[in-house]
Parts: structure tokens; C-alpha cells; sequence
DNA sequence: GTATGTGCAAACTTTTTGCACTTCG
DNA sequence: CGAAGTGCAAAAAGTTTGCACATAC
């Protein structure tokens, strides 16, 4: 995700192009393994040091306001944030506190098919998310 | 759930029954839909009004180190607890922030299915949740 | 030029901690 | 009786807010 892109993005939602709304915007990418807003403060304020904590807090605001970044959490965790808002799935490491993204087309099919024959008259879905908790046994 | 099969699960678990566990557990069940901390302390206060607020936190730990209840958490709320510890999906009303629970049999042979015939070498699931998002049109 | 955004510090909310005292088993 | 639990108040985390100043458009 280049600035130029970045810079498109805050433009097309009639937001201001900031110095500090870019270079928060490309952190969320760069740590892309879902930041907290601890992780993106450390971050940023290794590059500009002069960044003020309650800034940050009040792009991130602004960023999923204007639905550019999400939210993600879990159960013993805190608050994150993913630049990917495409919809898609969480493989939760319950030892390391590790969130994967997982995409399964197969899968969003067979929960499509299986939530259009189920009856569900109370309440309207928009989105499906599974959490799927585990071990990761990945080399890192 | 009866004081008798909550002072057994206190019991099982190798902890000591004492009358601020009973009712801060209690809460939990009676305030079954997902109640906050705050909700809890809310709830426990108006009937023992001595308890101290970090006891009820400190019991909360208890309870979820020794899996006598869960966290639930979403995006955009604050941390809540489920006496509920059976496996079991949740239907999330993005406008009201109310959870409830979900079962679907039907729906879990399908996702077990699905993830058999998957191969997935790199991580051992342990549980799937659904947090299903929409709206919810329940006459309340 | 003006609406919008930023910096800063203070405040707020939620949760944890340390320690003396109390209670369960 | 001794280990474990509770009460209290202080502190730690995480996040929000208000306002003067600065900047994008």
C-alpha cells in the first residue's frame, strides 16, 4: 500500500491529508499483524517522535469512522485495529495472543447456503465472522 | 443453577466457598445476557452493598482461570462475561451492542466437516466461534 | 480565510495491586 | 491453625476530551 494510494483513500472520504493521518495510516499496514494502539504508538513514535498520544487515538477514531480500518478483539486482549477491512476470518493463537487472517471462499459458500434455507425472522445478518482459537505450529 | 450446583463447581475446582464467590457467580447467571463488570458490580452492590469493587474483579479472575464462566468480546464494547461455557455462537445486534446466544447443530456438523476435509498442518483448532453481526428485530 | 486537525495535559474509565485483616476448611 | 480470600485505597492501563494553536484546502 503505497502513499499515493493512502492519500486516495483519506481524499475520497473528504477527510484532510495530514502528515500524521498518512504515516498512522501506512503504520497500520506496515504492523500488519493486527497493532494494538500500543503497537502503533511505539511505532510511530520511534519515526516522529513529536506525535501527541490523544492524535493517534483520534486518527484511529477517524479511520473506522470512515470504515478504512476495523476493530478486532478477542478474549484476553485488548483492543486492535486491521487495516483489511475486506470481510474475513481470525485464526486466534490462544497461547501467543497471535491473530492470522483466514479467507475461505469455500466456506463463506456453505455458510451463505446454510444461513439462506435456515429461518431466521428476528434477526437481519450482515456479516459473519468466525473466530477460530487454536495452536498455531507456524516457524516463527 | 441452584446455590447447590454453584458451591459444587466452587468445590470441583479446589476453591474456597466463600458468600461473596456465591453471589458474584450467582449474578452472573441471573444477568444472562453477557453482563459487563460494571453490570455485575451494578447488580451485586444494590444487594451487598459492602463488597468492594476489586473483590468482584478478583473473583471474576477466579471464575475464568478455572473456566467456571467465559469473556466475550466484541468490537466496539467492553469486555463481558458468560456463565454460559458450553460452546455456542453469537448473534451480535450492531445497533443496540446486545448479544445472544446462538446454537446450531446443524451449522457445527457443517464447520467440523468443512475443517476435516481441510487440511490445515499449521493449526490445531481448538473451537470455532461465529459472531454473527446484524440487526435484530426481537420485540423487546 | 476558515473549517478542520493537532498537541498537550488533564480527566475519565476500567482493571489491577499491595497489604492488613478476616474467614474457610 | 494456616492457607486462601476480602476490603480498601492507591495506582496502573487505556482512552477520551477541551482548548489554544496550526494547517490543509
Amino acid at each position: 500500500m503505497n502513499k499515493e494510494k493512502i492519500k486516495n483513500k483519506l481524499t475520497e472520504k473528504g477527510l484532510k491529508v495530514t502528515p500524521q493521518r498518512m504515516f498512522i495510516f501506512e503504520a497500520i499496514y506496515k504492523l500488519n499483524n493486527h497493532p494494538t494502539a500500543d503497537n502503533i504508538l511505539d511505532y510511530i513514535k520511534d519515526i516522529h517522535p513529536h506525535i501527541a498520544t490523544g492524535t493517534v487515538y483520534k486518527v484511529l477514531n477517524v479511520l473506522l469512522e470512515n470504515n478504512l480500518i476495523k476493530k478486532v478483539k478477542t478474549e484476553n486482549d485488548k483492543m486492535r485495529y486491521d487495516a483489511n477491512i475486506e470481510s474475513h476470518h481470525h485464526l486466534y493463537d490462544t497461547e501467543s495472543d497471535v491473530i492470522e487472517d483466514y479467507y475461505d471462499e469455500e466456506l463463506d459458500k456453505l455458510l451463505r447456503e446454510h444461513f439462506n434455507t435456515k429461518n431466521m425472522p428476528d434477526f437481519k445478518i450482515e456479516e459473519i465472522v468466525l473466530q477460530i482459537n487454536g495452536k498455531s505450529y507456524n516457524s516463527r
